[in-house]
RNA sequence: GGGUUGGUAGCUCAGUCGGUAGAGCAGCGGCCUUUUAAGCCGUUGGUCCGGGGUUCGAGUCCCCGCCAACCCA
């Protein structure tokens, strides 16, 4: 990103021919009276307005110009003639870079061809570009650009600001949906000694005062049921979770989460908010409940119907349908090769429950596109959610599959503490230094009955958007470090076996405590 | 981790059999006072991802590496 060009020298030049000339590329302020849709929308003939934005279209018809000026809300087109605005500053407008920020003030009309514009009387300068934007109507392709130079996308490709003005939309409605049911929004810490609440890799620090490790968060579970503890009766968190896994199409390390938990509920309960929400978030932000996914072509390759209520299926009852009646009949033995024969993922050392996890993770879950709760999954799966009193071999939970993959997990919170303790140390296998004693002394003071659910806002994202890659609706997905221009060609690595950074004196940030 | 495809001007892309590096847009200069992918004339611009090899000669063929997308694990 150090190189240099032509195009940038040439920009370069220009600004520091403003400078000879007194003027200041880079105003501190210039206050606009209308956005650029405002001043389209309240068009009145000759009404004075001020606007700003950066230029993106430049046609030059020798003692007049037509100029398209863009803002966060829209674009409006700028007349300005050179006997109105005056020598100097038409010498400024005729050689502006695309790019640019302007502010213009003048009047508004309407242009032969029916145009609404701004006829310019005065303009300034705001900020000079020293960078060429991207192609004007070919859009930004290259992937690589668009992920690490978000902005530039966001800039040559409005449909893409678009989807991420509607993530934020999905986020803020799924936040009010919430606070509308007497919800408490709360942040627990990112840095935990011990990470717990799912199983997955944690990304592991160092804090330099304390002398000890911390892991990132890889869920929200365990500080939220502390809260239920507490008596926040009904609390959620909308939050940052981190996985030191694989990176791929439906994994960013870095991922944002809701969990939501409600005393005295149970996974029925929180069945009735998930379908809720979704049904809520759908019809306010999209207006619809069936999600039409597009290939690039644009044409439809899925439909999506959310219309409630959305069918339930038992975990087992889904299994047998799909890998056989007998399923449960066989010896582990035989499920084993037939799992296999699926061509499904079958470790060495998987467990019984594991096998028929993968069939599950492998065959059926990628064919689940309309929404369906798959409740009463095998007890081994899920050590934080209570036992099935109907059958005891599973657990009161539900996982909301839609679109291929699973979106929300959600299941009657296991409240006893002595069997609570019994599940973990099964899980963890003995490696006793990963049970969080802290928690389990919370439940040991008593925490009500509870429903709780988590969910993925990157894939409901996916889903509700019709994005076929989690990068498309993070606006910075995690791509490998650049290597430093011109410097060698691999970026430093930590010494091996460490992962924590040397000590070294924090920098003094002046913004933080002012 | 494995496979496939790709990386050429600021952007989008061509580049034939191995023989002087191309287009459109953007840029620069000129003309034009209602254009809107403005138009017309002229014109600049290259670490062909990096390194090595084969060859008289490599964007092109071979090897190694980097980055990305997709598929698989």
């Amino acid at each position: 990103m150090d190189e240099t060009n032509a195009l940038i020298e040439q920009r370069k030049a220009k600004l520091a021919a403003l400078r000879a000339r007194g003027l200041d590329p880079f105003r501190n302020k210039f206050s606009p009276s209308h956005t650029c849709a405002e001043a389209r929308t309240h068009y009145v003939e000759g009404l004075s307005v001020a606007v700003a934005g950066r230029v993106t279209a430049h046609r030059d018809m020798g003692k007049s110009l037509f100029l398209d000026l863009r803002d966060g809300s829209g674009r409006i087109q700028i007349y300005a003639q050179k006997n109105v605005v005056g020598d100097d500053a038409y010498d400024l407008l005729k050689h502006l870079d695309l790019g640019d920020f302007l502010g213009v003030r003048g009047t508004l009309f309407t242009t032969r061809t029916g145009e609404i514009s701004v006829k310019a009387m005065e303009c300034v300068l705001l900020a000079k570009a020293l960078r060429p934007p991207p192609a004007k109507w070919h859009g930004l392709e290259d992937t690589e650009i668009r992920y690490r130079q978000r902005y530039l996308d966001l800039i040559a490709n409005p449909e893409v600001k678009d989807l991420f003005l509607k993530r934020s939309q999905i986020i803020r409605t799924i936040r009010d949906f919430l606070h509308s049911r007497g919800y408490v929004e709360v942040e627990t810490p990112i840095l935990q000694p011990i990470p717990g609440g799912a199983a997955a890799r944690p990304f592991k620090t160092w804090h330099n005062a304390l002398g000890c490790e911390f892991y990132l968060r890889i869920a929200l579970e365990l500080p939220l049921k502390r809260l239920l503890v507490g008596g926040f009766d009904r609390v959620f968190e909308l939050g940052r979770t981190f996985r030191n896994e694989g990176i791929s199409r439906r994994h960013n390390p870095e991922f944002t989460m809701l969990e939501a938990y409600q005393a005295y509920g149970d996974y029925e309960t929180m069945m009735e908010l998930v379908q809720s929400m979704i049904v809520h978030v759908a019809q306010t932000v999209l207006g619809t409940l069936r999600l039409e996914h597009r290939n690039p072509e644009g044409r439809v390759v899925r439909t999506i119907d959310l219309t409630p209520p959305w069918p339930r299926v038992r975990y087992k009852d889904l299994v047998r349908e799909r890998a056989g009646s007998d399923w449960f009949d066989l010896t582990p033995q035989q499920r084993r090769e037939r799992a296999l024969q699926w061509g499904a993922e079958i470790g060495p050392d998987y467990e019984d429950f594991e096998v028929t996890q993968a069939v599950f993770e492998k065959l059926i879950e990628p064919t689940l596109i309309q929404p369906v709760f798959v409740t009463h999954l095998p007890k081994e799966l899920i050590p934080l959610a209570k036992l099935s009193p109907e059958d005891p071999s599973t657990v009161e939970v539900f996982e909301l599959c839609m679109n291929g993959q699973e979106l929300a997990p959600a299941y009657t919170e296991q409240n006893d503490p002595i069997e609570q303790r019994e599940r973990l140390e099964h899980q963890a296998g003995g490696e006793r230094q990963k049970l969080d004693e802290d928690f389990l002394v919370a439940l040991e003071h008593g925490m009500p009955p509870a429903g709780g659910m988590g969910m993925g806002i990157d894939r409901l994202c996916m889903t509700l958007l019709g994005q076929e890659s989690i990068r498309d609706v993070i606006l910075f997905p995690q791509l490998r470090p650049r290597a430093p221009a011109g410097g060698s060609a691999r970026p430093a690595t930590p010494a091996p076996g460490s992962q924590s950074t040397p000590e070294r004196p924090q920098p003094e940030t002046s913004r933080e405590d002012g």
